[in-house]
DNA sequence: TGACGTCAAGATCCG
DNA sequence: CGGATCTTGACGTCA
């Protein structure tokens, strides 16, 4: 079983996509994005590898304008090299790649015009697969599209233009319910007449549930049947509901217990779990931590060395239970840790413990800073406990320090991004 | 016509 | 000037 991410990644050095708006769009600058997007895929690659995360979803934006007109470039013969490189590192680390194009390409669309752009955008994300060298098994995970009032004429029509895509779009096409049209039995329906693989997604069918009281896992039962050998092992997106926001909303973290009811009821190890979560790379090392059959120490003390100063920060009393709980090396008491970071990153945090956060992460800078550089940095401290100042600014000037002289343990901790 | 969702770019404001 | 904060853009559907 593989867990994954989607797209971007929180507190990873040199991984930032980038794009431009249209009118910036000129070939040097579609050149020098692509080129540093490639280099950043590359690294968002070796850190998936570091962290032993196997499924990743390549961001639609790798190429700007991929798709459109305005952008003429053949980029694929023009970083050639890159992808080979890409594709070769993909490969030889098992990782699974896929595409995810947005909710903006509709096949199914009345308008000629607007399925005409999605088939372009579908052959765009197929290229992307091509130049990596990548398999079916990589997968381009696509939405039926609209219903314009008419559900029955609106699939389709997306049966009918399913039809005239390439081949080499059809391999690797795979259909998911989404949260407002089509349930995961519609989209059933659909694969039934298609043959192609159904992409189950729980909190869509949370969302936009079947008429039918059918459970999760049965469901994803179903699912499995539409997968291929040559498709590769079924895959599922899973996220969790933000309570705070409308229903369908991503939280910004997985919650860990909920995850691992999750993982229990399924009961199968066949399959992939692509996550949908603000915090990205975060839950998906978290998940793929909690489920692996891997289990050693050290990989929760990394974890640990990340998140310590965020929890810190907010609880005291967390930091210490978590510190005796990682002191007995034999055991992987794993779901504990992250239940006690959750816990902690929950609360609200005190003007004592920030500074004691702050003060320990300033530790590590400290001997190096300038003069002047610690002498803004106390008083920095000082205007804060005087409600001068907020605790963003802190640390963000320990951030602006940490770049500056390099402290590589403190840019690879998540208490500048959490 | 605006909301929807997503993210960075672009624009503007601030000290 | 650099940094923080607000607005725009790019896509198609639906009310």
């Amino acid at each position: 079983m593989r867990i994954g991410y989607a797209c971007l990644t929180v507190g990873v050095q040199g991984a930032d996509m980038r794009s431009c708006v249209m009118k910036n769009a000129s070939e040097e600058r579609l050149l020098e994005i692509i080129a540093s997007n490639l280099q950043s895929l590359d690294h968002i690659l070796d850190y998936n590898i570091e962290n032993g995360i196997k499924l990743f979803r390549i961001s639609s934006d790798l190429i700007p304008f991929g798709s459109s007109p305005i952008n003429t470039l053949k980029w694929w013969e023009h970083f050639e090299p890159q992808f080979l490189k890409l594709g070769e590192k993909i490969r030889n680390n098992s990782i699974r790649v896929s595409l995810h194009p947005g909710q903006y390409t509709v096949i199914n669309s009345p308008d000629e015009a607007v399925v005409l752009r999605a088939i372009k955008d579908l052959d765009y994300h197929t290229k992307v697969l091509d130049s990596l060298g990548m398999g079916p098994e990589n997968k381009i995970i696509l939405h039926v599209g609209g219903v314009y009032q008419d559900k029955e004429s609106a699939i389709a029509r997306f049966i009918n233009t399913y039809h005239k895509l390439e081949d080499s779009v059809k391999q690797r096409l795979v259909i998911e319910n989404d949260d407002k049209s089509y349930t995961v039995e519609d989209v059933l329906d659909i694969s039934k007449k298609l043959g192609v693989p159904v992409v189950f997604d729980n909190l869509h069918n949370y969302a936009n549930p079947s008429p039918h009281d059918v459970t999760e896992e049965d469901w994803i039962d179903e699912c499995c049947k539409t997968w291929q050998e040559q498709d590769g092992p079924q895959k599922i997106h899973y996220s969790q509901q933000d309570y705070g926001k409308k229903a369908g909303s991503h939280s910004a973290s997985i919650r860990i217990k909920e995850f691992m009811e999750f993982y229990h009821k399924l009961n199968r190890y066949d399959l992939d779990i692509m996550l949908e979560v603000k915090d990205k790379n975060l839950s998906a090392v978290k998940c793929s931590n909690c489920i692996s059959t891997d289990k050693k120490m050290i990989i929760l003390e990394q974890e640990w060395s990340r998140y310590k100063y965020s929890v810190l920060e907010k609880s005291h009393n967390n930091y210490s239970t978590i510190r005796n709980l990682l002191k007995d090396k034999e055991k992987y008491p794993v779901v504990s840790f992250y239940r006690l970071v959750e816990d902690a990153l929950g609360q609200n945090e005190s003007i004592g413990n920030s500074i004691n956060a702050a003060m320990h992460v300033w530790g590590y800078l400290k001997d190096i800073a300038a003069e002047s550089e610690k002498k803004k940095f106390l008083k920095m401290i000082d205007d804060y406990q005087q409600g001068k100042v907020v605790l963003p600014v802190i640390k963000n000037y320990l951030r602006r320090l940490s770049d500056k002289y390099h402290r590589e343990y403190l840019l690879s901790s998540y208490y500048f991004i959490l």
